[in-house]
RNA sequence: UCCCCGAUAGCUCAACGGUGGUAGCACUGGACUGUUAAUCCGGGGGUUGUAGGUUCGAAUCCUACUCGGGGAGCCA
């Protein structure tokens, strides 16, 4: 049996096959909590009950060795989870000595050393699920939508946006570039299929030493045609919001493990307040803020922004210069362009990037050039303006911030299996 | 890349110029029939990150390096 059908099996005799999580024993009952991947069993073994040497082994069982329990499954009040087995016979796999992770709090340094063997641990075991849990929701959203599947290369001649560093390869004696962004194919593929979507990991070359930076994360980013950017925001508070109710009832044990206070989550239904950077700006001067109209939001401004605001906010029309060439311009005011980024609240700012896209071929080859970027790499993007072109919308979400903000974790590197962190790839 | 902080037992830490800790966890021997990070008694466990320097004496002060943490910029 697994773990997590305890209540099916109550008074049957059933076999967990698992690892120890941990042991307390007393002159004449033990308690072995086994793992199995599904959940935790308390299983009892009595000295009475059992042949004294299945006794002496269970006492003398280390942390993380693996195990095949027997006995009857029992309901009962005082095992963590309601259930109990009632232990007739063990078979030891392995004993595992020394196992590193002890029960006893550890360093940051120490457990991403041991990440193979700290997502063994409870809390990592919550979060790896919730985890799984918003990228189905994310899936299950998305196609359930009228969107395709359309994944974009990994690989790619040239840079999507040319502001962020990109790490390189050799492809067969020409660079090649991991992609940071798939994008630009979905504009193409959108305008072949409609609504469509990407969903795959993404790298990025910078030095970023930050709770909320990785250098490979996974993004989902889904591309509309016939779509302005209001339309993709009511699109994207539609999605967050499904997938944190997904959250909420699917994962209330792995929230409960992991502390997580859901009454915040419970608040995230749409609509989403809608602010445009002028708005933001003025926001945050008021608060205190040095910042002046042209410049850039940082971590500070995020949270200060997110925190005004018990649900997501979109933050719209930013300034041109510090956006990507594609994104459209606004015909309201030409110094800003039609995007919008979803800050996520309780400070955990942006998780969303998206907007419209320029489907003027003139203003998106001024663009271009305006950037020092090459008509030549970008030919076939261009060609997209020029058979059909028309308005067209997107955004991308980062799914590991998204599991930060819906677990309120402190940093991005516990939500991912194996974080590739600045100057950090192993284990 | 820049600014702060740190590195002592397998892990988490104490000692802050004068002999490395009756320290907790883990491991190990013992006690205990309902434990919940169990508790209690005993045991083993150290080139104080590396290389120099100051000093009668350095884990402690200074310099460089290495590794790590927090933050900034950039972004999802």
């Amino acid at each position: 049996m697994y773990i997590d059908r305890a209540a099916e099996c109550v008074g049957q005799v059933e076999t967990i096959d698992g690892w120890v999580y941990n042991s307390r024993s007393s002159g004449k009952v033990a308690f072995v909590l086994v793992r199995d991947g599904s959940g935790i069993m308390q299983c009892v073994v009595a000295k009475n009950d059992v042949d004294e040497s299945i006794f002496e082994l269970v006492r003398h069982l280390t942390q993380e060795s693996s195990i095949s329990v027997s006995g009857t499954i029992h309901a009962e009040e005082r095992a963590p989870a309601g259930y109990e087995m009632h232990v007739t016979s063990v078979r030891v796999h392995q004993v595992a000595v020394d196992y590193p992770i002890t029960p006893k709090e550890h360093g940051v340094d120490f457990l991403m050393n041991n990440r193979h063997l700290w997502l063994r641990s409870k809390r990592q075991w919550a979060i790896m699920r919730i985890r799984a849990t918003i990228v189905k929701s994310i899936r299950d959203y998305l196609d359930s939508s009228g969107f395709l599947l359309m994944d974009a290369p990994i690989l790619s001649a040239n840079a999507c946006e040319g502001s962020s560093t990109l790490f390189s390869t050799d492809y067969f004696g020409v660079p090649a570039y991991l992609s940071q962004s798939g994008q630009l194919y979905n504009e193409a593929t959108a305008m072949a299929f409609g609504k469509v979507y990407c969903f795959g990991p993404t790298f990025r070359a910078e030095k970023s030493k930050t709770r909320r930076h990785l250098t490979e994360f996974w993004m989902v980013e889904p591309e509309m045609a016939y779509c302005d950017w209001s339309q993709n925001c009511d699109v994207q508070e539609q999605f967050v919001a499904y997938i944190v109710r997904r959250v909420l009832e699917e994962r209330k044990e792995e929230l409960a493990i992991i502390e997580r206070d859901t009454a915040p989550l419970e608040k995230i239904v749409p609509p989403f307040p809608r602010i445009s950077y002028d708005e933001a700006v003025n926001l945050l001067q008021k608060a205190g803020s040095p910042i002046q109209w042209g410049e850039d939001f940082g971590g500070d401004e995020e949270t200060t922004i997110s925190g005004q605001f018990e649900r997501p906010v979109f933050v719209h029309s930013y300034p041109k210069s510090f956006k990507a060439f594609y994104m459209k311009t606004n015909p309201e005011n030409p110094q800003t362009v039609l995007c919008a980024d979803l800050l996520a609240p309780e400070g955990y700012g942006e998780i969303i990037g998206g907007g419209q896209r320029e489907d003027d071929y003139q203003l998106l080859l001024e663009r271009l050039h305006a950037e020092g970027l090459s008509e030549k790499d970008y030919a076939w993007y261009l060609d997209l303006r020029k058979y059909g072109s028309v308005p067209h919308s997107g955004f991308g979400l980062g799914v590991e911030r998204t599991v930060a903000w819906i677990c309120k974790l402190p940093h991005v590197r516990e939500t991912i299996p194996f974080p590739r962190l600045l100057e950090k790839i192993y284990p």
